[in-house]
DNA sequence: AACAAATATTCCAATCTGGACTAATTACGG
DNA sequence: CCGTAATTAGTCCAGATTGGAATATTTGTT
């Protein structure tokens, strides 16, 4: 989130104000919507400043172009994630496997009900071969996978998860959670489940836990 | 797939002729390519004739306007996905609800690999309300689901599926195996899982089963 | 007050948009 | 093999949209 001036520059001479702050966020936002509903060849600049309310050249004086923005938010949308995750996590014992998988499957869940964003950008990004794809996969889903398949793998050993290669396991839970909340207007349209709704994204997220951790007892809350 | 002429006159004078079929087959096949890749609002015209070698104005001719070539390329992937499923149920005792369920998913996620668009093209429109959604939903979402749930739920009954909303239950399946094979290069690029590969696909199959329908022991083929 | 940061406004050249319109060509039916 | 309809090729269009440059104005900081 620099700034073209203070890009180059190396002191600014004078701080960054705090309205330049604001206008970043509400470009980012509006761009997160308009590149997951759009993608980023479908998304102008233009229709990103409009959601913002903000002037189109702007974006241009604080992201440079297009793809910077674009980087900006998806770094955004993980960044935010990736706070989510640890957070819940750090509210489980490190020494309950099952609950850590429950709790990270509640945490995925839900963050995507608040930001399907963070699935539908990589499904657009995913549609073709790009720089960006790449981009994504190398700086945010390859560290994550990473992370969570070995994680998924000890699950597997102690017989808590099903058997089978854990990347295609983790891939599986991945898209039920996010990738269902990426089609909520036609899940709602032919089974008329509300995933907006509290309990059905409780439902679903039990659901997860059940059929891929047949060992954890799910909660009957 | 009718052209404009035959549409207006009662009876043709002269039948259509074969090149003619071919033409709405190139289009059909490279809008079905362009719309899954970039969404209905980010592909043009122009870029589905190119993608046909085929000059534009032929999708005029042919098909109205991008909206009905749109439908058209929709019924195409659907009803030859009816076809493959109803082919492949023909071959499974009606008595056997294992079986069958083994069936259809395994016809699921080859034709997902076959034919990615299925998913894709639903993602797209997904992404936010639009005529194009509630056609979907309406001719062809609803109808499968219905058909399909309802034998769902009697596998729970049967225990062979496990509990809980059988609507929430078949979109988590169908995600499983559509949504994956949506995201291939994404797949391909973090786990090195390579989804055209035969084997995969059948492992993928596998453990769909194996998950989602517990009481089925997946065969060890 | 001075000056940089941020925003507003205007402009651009290029490309692309869906579709209309008119030749030219091809194949069918007699 | 000829007439004619079906199909395709080739142009053209007027308007909208594209990303971004360039400049003027306002706002905030020091």
């Amino acid at each position: 989130m620099l700034n073209t001036r203070q890009q180059e520059a190396g002191k600014p001479a004078r701080k960054q104000q705090q309205r330049s702050l604001v206008t970043q966020q509400k470009l980012m936002e509006a761009a997160i919507r308009a590149f997951s509903e759009n993608g980023f060849k479908g998304t102008s600049t233009r229709d990103i400043a409009d959601r913002a309310g903000v002037h189109h050249p702007l974006i241009t004086y604080h992201f440079k172009n297009k793809d910077q923005l674009w980087r900006a938010a998806a770094n955004k949308i993980f960044r935010e994630f990736n706070i989510s995750l640890v957070k819940a996590m750090a509210e489980v014992p490190e020494l309950d496997p099952k609950a850590r998988a429950e709790a990270f499957v509640r945490t995925y869940v839900r963050f995507s009900r608040s930001e399907p964003a963070l699935h539908k950008i990589i499904l657009q990004e995913a549609s073709y071969p790009s720089d960006r794809l790449e981009w994504l996969i190398e700086n945010h889903l390859r560290p994550m996978f990473d992370q969570v398949s070995t994680a998924l793998a000890e699950l597997q050993d102690l017989g808590i998860a099903p058997p089978g290669n854990p990347a295609l396991l983790f891939n599986m839970i991945r898209v039920s959670a996010g990738g269902l909340l990426a089609l909520k207007l036609e899940v709602k349209g032919t089974s008329n489940i509300d995933l907006d709704d509290d309990d059905e994204i409780d439902e679903l997220a039990n659901m997860i836990i059940r059929v891929f951790f047949p060992g954890v007892t799910a909660r009957s809350d």
